[in-house]
DNA sequence: CGGTTCATTGAAACCAATCAACGGATGTGG
DNA sequence: CCACATCCGTTGATTGGTTTCAATGAACCG
């Protein structure tokens, strides 16, 4: 087990759970979370039929969430960076469905979901609020959806990056440059093309003066171009 | 006001909310429930942008939920049927962030959400009812994603027809033989196809002897190979 | 009964996948 | 510590599945 730290001396508190608890019944929440130890790169959170007991907060580093076809191949269903919480598709089935792999060293905070449902009996906020999670993950599921059947390939990698700069700004990090956790397979994946197309693009999109990219950090250039790409085809 | 018909009498109640209620309570659930007029086709249960107030669960008929995007194109979203719930998407923002439009006549049973929320701080298995629809909810998108962004087209389609088979089924209907609620386009748009690919595909399976096709009405004459079609490739 | 939506089919064009090859980074074990 | 394997990322040439364009008939509706 590492250092304790409680939510109270988090400096995520603003943009994870204790958001929705108020502050005198913030250590109710924080007596239920455990913290673990450390994800190696590489390291599994859950696997797809484990048993389902906990959804998690990522603490730092990153995480993916991805699924294993019946032929086998593997489909990344979603990137997690700090202060987001994954695990929340087990819930239904009492078993994950889903595997959560650590992209780089991670720590994640462990909510076990009887507790936080029984909490959340008492506490209504804290209902209200996983209820607006998960309508979250709902609703951006549907951008998605819009993403992979009607936009091309310069569409959804701009809109990956756009997407990765807002959560930085969440945090309160720089939404101009940031380092992307996840290889150029996982983005290719994610986003339904190949390795090869994702490189191109990356490349064109440098050539064109919107991003600067260097391996895995990116620097965004001209924001709005980029925009532009992922929606109106005017830009400039 | 149409006919004041209680879950009790409904025969939707082992598939629709009333499953997650003890017979004792049912009247509870049952007393913050509003039955809505028929919706004819066309019309719209909700829009996006309208204040989020209630969650629907299908009593008869067919809707379809939709996003437009900024350029003003329809993404649709999902198709409900009845003893579906639609409308958990809004809880969020206070605001529905997709409109809901009757495929056909419909008729729809109304669910004010903040008395949902009341009534699930006192009855613990509604609240994880709604957990659980909301986790199957992320679930259904994650499957979808890998369809978008790995399968081709031919298993899309037979995708969504073994989809609706199964719901179907699970009313107790016929899963061989049925009618298909929306229209080609709509099956086109969200699968993210042309629609003429769509017809094209029906028109194959037909061939293939796998489906017999006409119009709307479809019958399913060689489940194995499209399932095969939409997972391996071996079918027969 | 004209107008609109819906569905089907054919031919051509195009975007992204695939195949192929390469250099660099990473990591491991002798 | 270096040799070797593996993973990661990039670029070029070719292929192919789907879209797009075009045209037609059927069904539906006011």
């Amino acid at each position: 087990m590492s250092q304790h730290v409680s939510c109270n001396d988090c400096s995520l508190s603003p943009v994870c759970l204790p958001l929705a608890v108020a502050p005198t019944q913030l250590d109710e929440l924080d007596r239920i979370i455990h913290r673990g130890r450390p994800l190696k790169r590489g390291e599994h959170l859950f696997r797809a039929a484990d048993e389902f007991q906990a959804v998690y907060a990522v603490r730092s580093g990153a995480l993916k969430t991805y699924v294993l076809s019946d032929e086998g191949d593997e489909q990344v269903t979603g990137f997690y960076l700090p202060g987001e919480v994954l695990g929340m598709d087990g819930i239904s089935t009492a078993h994950h469905m889903s595997n959560a792999k650590a992209l780089e060293t991670a720590t994640v905070c462990e909510i076990p979901f009887s507790k936080l449902e029984m909490l959340s009996q008492r506490i209504p906020s804290l209902q209200h609020h996983f209820f607006s999670l998960m309508s979250n993950e709902i609703r951006s599921d549907r951008e998605l959806h819009m993403l992979l059947s009607k936009k091309n390939a310069d569409d959804r990698v701009a809109s990956l990056l756009i997407s990765m700069s807002a959560r930085h700004q969440r945090r309160g990090l720089s939404e101009r440059a940031f380092r992307l956790p996840m290889s150029r397979y996982d983005i290719a994946n994610y986003l339904g093309l190949a390795v090869e197309t994702v490189s191109r693009i990356f490349t064109r999109f440098q050539q064109n003066g919107w991003l600067r990219v260097e391996g895995r950090e990116v620097e965004i250039l001209n924001r709005r171009s980029l925009c532009g790409e992922q929606s109106l085809e005017v830009s400039l």
